[in-house]
DNA sequence: GCCTAGCACTCGACAGAGGCGAGTGCTAAA
DNA sequence: TTTAGCACTCGCCTCTGTCGAGTGCTAGGC
C-alpha cells in the first residue's frame, strides 16, 4: 500500500489536497496548494503531480475544469501511510473527562452519555453499542409477581446491566415461592457467563432428581423463559444526529434520508459495529468499505471498549468521508479507553 | 369561534382550501376549488369568498398572484367547527392491533413499539412519553451487591416499570444483609405511590426505634439514595423520524434541523406532552400554539394513556401543520385507548 | 342584490444566453 | 525536470424574457 505513493513530494501533495479538502469541502486546485503548503514549486508542477495521483486512483476530478478531490483509496492511503496519529492533547483529555462529571449512576446512562461526548467532540454523530447480555457474566436473577399469573424476571450482570422480561405463566405462583426459586438459581449460576447459563440450565433439567422436585423444575423452567428473550441483542445509542446536518455535503436531502433511515433501522449499523468488536484498536471504514451499500459518502471510526479483560461493545463516530480523521481517531481511541476504565472502576 | 365563519358556503370553501392544501401542499386557487368541490359557483365567486376569509385571518396569500393557504387560525377553526371526527375504520383498527402481535414482553418495548405504530400509520413521527416513576405504585425494591462497596438498587413499579441505580457506599455490606433490607422495605412500602414512598421513608427515619436499629436505618438510607435519582423524569420514545423528511415543506434544511434538534434535546417536547397529560382526550397544538418557539410549522396531536384509573403518560404524533388531521386524530385517540387496555390487561 | 364573464394585471417559475473565473492540459523554453 | 504561457473547458451566477396560474375589479345578467 505504501508503495503506491513513491515520491516524498507526491505524498506531500496528496496530504495537502486531503487536508485542504477536509477543511473546505470543495475540490482543491493546484494554485491553492502551491501557495498554502510552501512546497516552493509552481502550480504547473503540482498539476503534473496531481495528474499522476489521479492515474493511481487517489484523486479524481468531478469535472474537467475543477480541482481534485480525494478518492476513498486516497483517504485510505493517507490514513495508513501518511497520517501520523497524535495523542489527544492534555486539555482535550481533561475536557472529555470533565464532561462525565455530574455522576452517571447507571451503566445505560454512562453509555448514552458517551455517545453524546463523542458527538460533541467530533462534531459528528457518536455511536455506542451496548454490551450483549449474553457476553456478560451472571450476577443475579430475581422474580417478581406482578399480578395473578404474570411474572417479571430481572437479570443483572456483573457489569451492572439490567434486563427484564415479563411473561404469563399457566398457574399462579406466590411471591414467596418465586423468592425461593431466585435463591436457588442465584446459588447455582454464580459467576457463569450468560451464554453458559443457558447450557447449564438445560443440563440441570436433564438430571433425574430435578425432574421429581417440583420447585427446582419450576425454577429452571422460568429462567429458561427469561433467557429465551433477546439476550443476544445489543442496543445502539446514537448521539448528536443533528451535527450531521451541518455537513454541507448532506445538504442534499436524499443522502440525509439514507443515513437517518439507517439510524432508525439500526440493525445495519449494529452489524458493522459488531464486526469491528473483535478486531482490537481503532477501526476505520471509509465510504463503501463499510459495505453498507447506499452509504457511500460516510465513514465510521470505531473502537471496542471493555471492562477488565472482557470486551463488551464498540463505540465510534459516524460522519462524512470528509471528516477530520486526525482529530477524531485519537478521540475515539481515548474515549474507548476512558470508558473501559470507568466501567472497570465504578462497577 | 364558530361565529367566525357564518355562511354555509364560506365554511365549504374553507374546508375545500384546507383539504386541497393538505393534499397538495401548494397554495390553492379559486378555479381548482370551483371544479373539484362541486359548489356549482364560478371561480369568481369563490374568489370573493376567499377574500372574505382572508380578511378574517383564516387564509392568506403568500404573494399577490398566488392561491390561498390556510393560516393557523384557519386550521383551528376547521378542526373545531368543521371537521367531523370519524371513528377509525374497523380495518384500520384491526391492522393496528395486528402490528402489536409478535408479543411485546416488556413495558419499555411496548411503548417503543407504540411510537412505531403511530409513525407508520400517520406517516409522520410518533411520540410516546413514558410514565414518570414517581406517579406509579411501588411494587418491589431489590439491592444487589455488585462489588465491594458498590450497590445496585432495582425498583419495580406495579405497572412493570423497572428502574435501577448504582452507587457507592462507605462501608461494604454483604448480599445477605442487603436481602434483609429488601425484605423489610418491601413489607413496609407495599402499595404506596412512589411519591408517597419518599415521605414515608423520611417519616420512618424520624422514629426513635429506628435510630437505634442499625439494620433499619441502613436500609432506609439506601433506599433514600435510590429515590433521590431521577424518578421525576420521563423518557421519550420517538418513532419514524425519517417520515418527516418526506414532507416537502421540510425540504429546506433549516426547518428540519430545528425539529431534529428538538428531538435530540427532548426536554421541550417532554414538557409539552407533560402539559397535555392532565387534559383528557385528544389535544391538538397547531404551529405556534405549542409555544415551542421556532417550531412554527409543526403540529402535535396528543392523547394521554392510562392503566386503570391512573394516567401514566402521553402519546402522540408530530408532523407539519399541513397534515391529515381527519385521519390522525382518530388514530391517536384509538392508539391511546388500545395502549391503555394493553397495559391494564397484560400487566 | 348576488352572481358571473371578461379583462388587465401581478408575480413566481422556468429556460436560455452570456460573462466570469477557477482550473486544467499542453507546449515550448530555461 | 521545472516553469511560464496560453488556449480551452465547464460550472456557477446573473440577467432577461416568456409562460401561466391566479388575482381584483368592473360591468352586465338573473
Amino acid at each position: 500500500m505504501k508503495g503506491l505513493v513513491r515520491g516524498e513530494r507526491s505524498r506531500r501533495v496528496l496530504e495537502a489536497v486531503i487536508l485542504e479538502y477536509i477543511k473546505g469541502g470543495v475540490p482543491v486546485g493546484s494554485r491553492a496548494i502551491a501557495k498554502k503548503y510552501g512546497l516552493s514549486v509552481s502550480p504547473a508542477t503540482i498539476r503534473n503531480v496531481m495528474a499522476d495521483l489521479e492515474e493511481l486512483g487517489l484523486l479524481y476530478q468531478p469535472h474537467t475544469s475543477a480541482g481534485r478531490v480525494p478518492t476513498e483509496l486516497g483517504l485510505r492511503v493517507y490514513i495508513d501511510a501518511i497520517l501520523k496519529i497524535q495523542q489527544l492533547s492534555i486539555a482535550d483529555r481533561e475536557q472529555i473527562r470533565r464532561s462525565y462529571r455530574g455522576g452517571v449512576s447507571r451503566v445505560e446512562g454512562l453509555l448514552q452519555e458517551t455517545s453524546k461526548v463523542l458527538s460533541s467532540f467530533s462534531r459528528q454523530a457518536g455511536l455506542v453499542l451496548t454490551p450483549r447480555l449474553s457476553h456478560t457474566v451472571f450476577k443475579r436473577i430475581e422474580f417478581v409477581r406482578l399480578r395473578t399469573s404474570m411474572v417479571m424476571t430481572i437479570l443483572v450482570s456483573q457489569a451492572g446491566i439490567v434486563h427484564n422480561t415479563v411473561f404469563e405463566i399457566k398457574e399462579d405462583i406466590s411471591q414467596e415461592e418465586l423468592d425461593k426459586y431466585g435463591r436457588y438459581l442465584n446459588e447455582m449460576l454464580q459467576d457463569l457467563a450468560l451464554h453458559q447459563v443457558k447450557a447449564r440450565l438445560l443440563e440441570e433439567m436433564q438430571k433425574e432428581k430435578v425432574l421429581f422436585d417440583r420447585l427446582l423444575s419450576k425454577a429452571l423452567e422460568l429462567s429458561q423463559k427469561a433467557l429465551q428473550e433477546d439476550i443476544e441483542n445489543s442496543e445502539l445509542y446514537i448521539g448528536g444526529r443533528t451535527n450531521l446536518l451541518d455537513n454541507p455535503e448532506f445538504a442534499d436531502v436524499e443522502q440525509m434520508r439514507r443515513i437517518f433511515n439507517a439510524f432508525e433501522e439500526k440493525s445495519k449499523i449494529i452489524d458493522l459495529l459488531d464486526k469491528s468488536m473483535s478486531a482490537g484498536g481503532v477501526n476505520i471504514f471509509i465510504g463503501s468499505e463499510s459495505e453498507l451499500l447506499d452509504m457511500e459518502s460516510v465513514s465510521f471510526i470505531t473502537s471496542p471498549y471493555a471492562s477488565g479483560d472482557e470486551v463488551l461493545g464498540t463505540l465510534g463516530v459516524i460522519g462524512p468521508t470528509r471528516m477530520d480523521y486526525s482529530r477524531i481517531i485519537p478521540l475515539v481511541d481515548y474515549t474507548a479507553k476512558l470508558l473501559s476504565k470507568m466501567l472497570e472502576e465504578t462497577l
